[in-house]
DNA sequence: TTTGGTAGATACACCGATATACTAACTCAC
DNA sequence: GTGAGTTAGTATATCGGTGTATCTACCAAA
């Protein structure tokens, strides 16, 4: 059926090693005469010849692929709430392994599964954890597995993993927003998260908004905390918060479209900040104001780190910590006296 | 290192072939008496074998890997502008892939690649052609090319292709569009497009608009088609349309925006209609009215016409039509006078 | 006793690429 | 002219799983 390395060596009137030699082994070519290298590398351009990875993943034990390790059913939600989010870290994961001769697959794991099990099929030569917030079982399963893998949205030294990871400086990035409302002269701030979400970041963000706030002198109560299921009832009455920042973009989006909705302006009786900042801001009515995190770029050092780990040595350092920016859209604004 | 057929083999007393029919060739397992089948798996579990799916490929030349075939460039803009949209048909891809036993690889391809190039290496046992508008020669190409493959969203017939494929109705759903328009007293309604954007699809559905406008008695002129790019002229002037259809939610979404900031109320002024229907028409703000595709559903559809075919056997029939439905929101309203 | 059938297991080749060991021919120095 | 070194190639084993052919008991029928 196909054309195998047999055909090329039998046209070429030398031996499957030979044609192994010249078309593939860069580094034992020179063990071959450029008369009949010639000669093999016509003969293959003859044929149409292409190398059989199967064969070759399965000798070399090397498979070149990447394995995106996902939950069923989680999957669903995180695209359609998140979709932009997603698209922009996978497209840094679809660049980082292209650029490094890798291909991606999406793997689906049923609940229990472990980073263990997922490799041990010889399926792929390292994965990518797109962490969620880990129970203690699965932080307990992650120590203890021992494959090549990469965690997003995770730190490695805060759970005492032997795994590259990269985060973005949540800390840092909360903290360029709380440092602009205040500039604009806010005092009455707030912040929105999802509970039971599985975002390990929700709450390191949250604390950054504490250690934030506390830096400019401001304390902040249970009141300041709003949970995304109460917002109705939140907006329900007249808020005192002159702004809010929320957990993420998507948690951004809802907040400003209640506030619409229960006939607020926004950002002239609501300043709304988002966290991730793709496209997606852009789009909304008023454009809104976001924390960048570099998600394409973050993929892309992911995948980097887990290449490099795949060849053996564990990166130093461990950790890629990425620096967040604000984009300062179109709904916040200093707050209308009251 | 890893548990290997042998291993078991040697640990149950048995030949590795007494293993393998027992723990994968159901056919054959009555070939082996209950007790050294007992045996067999007892070895298996005890030792923790895992099949190696690199040889059992290797040697059946089935994968059961399904590639998504993407151009690189392609990909960054599309998840961008589009994610939505394109996590949906992902989740789907993703869905009817697990389903039938495959997995799913992303393949970019270097601009001139085909179907057979991405073929001829032995990785995949099919493809998702993630069509873009065809190019002539693209077209040419697809037609002389013999491989596995699934094509999304073009109609096989339309082009004479050998493929499977899958669509959704865009006449029907176009239809919705504009009798729902109709019905609230619309007589002036426009078509938003973008021009030089390679979805086949929104040739197909400004088509439909005409037909579907003539069909009520109303004539589409050119004025009546608005491109993106001249869309910030167009609502300079008070436009003379009361309602406009955009050929995707994107662009429906910029429409909106873009209408609110000349301080246009939407739909009390404008009446908007968008194309999908995700998630996203949800989070804008008034929400958007807007013909909905089971994406999700089509994706799946896909993966099953791609498993069919690849067993060898042609599905038929060959195009898989799917039809939309209008999810009415707060973007449409009656006209008010004038 | 021979023949035939069957149940239950083994032996072996093969998929395609390639590392390794080996061979043959030729060159060169002593 | 013999041994060492070099160049250009061949032969072979192997990765792990599995289809096919084969082999060995053992029992039943002729």
């Amino acid at each position: 059926m196909s054309v195998t390395m047999r055909d090329v060596a039998a046209r070429a009137g030398v031996t499957p090693t030979v044609v192994s030699r010249v078309l593939h082994n860069k580094a034992t070519a020179i063990r071959v005469s450029e008369a009949t290298a010639e000669r093999v590398r016509q003969a293959s351009v003859d044929l149409g010849y292409r190398v059989n990875v199967m064969a070759r993943s399965f000798r070399d034990r090397q498979t070149m692929m990447i394995g995106v390790l996902h939950g069923i059913g989680f999957a669903r939600p995180l695209l359609n709430k998140n979709s932009r989010y997603f698209a922009a870290l996978m497209d840094g994961f679809i660049e980082g392994s292209f650029e490094n001769g890798y291909s991606l697959t999406l793997c689906p794991t049923l609940l229990g599964q472990t980073p263990e099990d997922a490799m041990s099929d010889g399926r792929f030569d390292g994965l990518v954890w797109y962490s969620t917030l880990p129970s203690d079982e699965t932080r307990e399963m992650l120590r203890k597995c021992s494959v090549p893998m990469v965690l997003i949205h995770t730190r490695a030294s805060e759970y005492d993993y032997r795994y590259p990871s990269v985060i973005c400086n949540n800390d840092q990035g909360i903290g360029l927003a709380v440092d602009h409302l205040i500039e604009l002269g806010h005092r009455k701030i707030a912040f929105a998260f999802e509970a039971g979400i599985p975002f390990s970041e929700s709450a390191l963000r949250a604390e950054a908004f504490h250690s934030h706030m506390l830096r400019h002198g401001m304390s902040v109560g249970p009141c300041d905390l709003i949970e995304a299921n109460d917002l109705d009832d939140y907006l329900a009455f007249r808020p005192r918060h002159t702004a809010i920042i929320a957990h993420n973009e998507a948690l951004g989006a809802i907040v400003m479209q209640k506030a619409i909705a229960r006939g607020m302006r926004i950002p002239q009786d609501l300043s709304v900040i988002g966290f991730d900042s793709t496209s997606f801001c852009e789009e909304l009515t008023p454009k809104m104001t976001s924390i960048y995190q570099p998600l394409a770029e973050m993929g892309q050092g992911a995948i980097n780190l887990l290449v490099q780990s795949m060849s053996g040595t564990l990166p130093d350092p461990l950790e890629l910590v990425y620096p967040c920016s604000l984009d300062i859209r179109g709904s916040t604004l200093h707050p209308i006296g009251e």
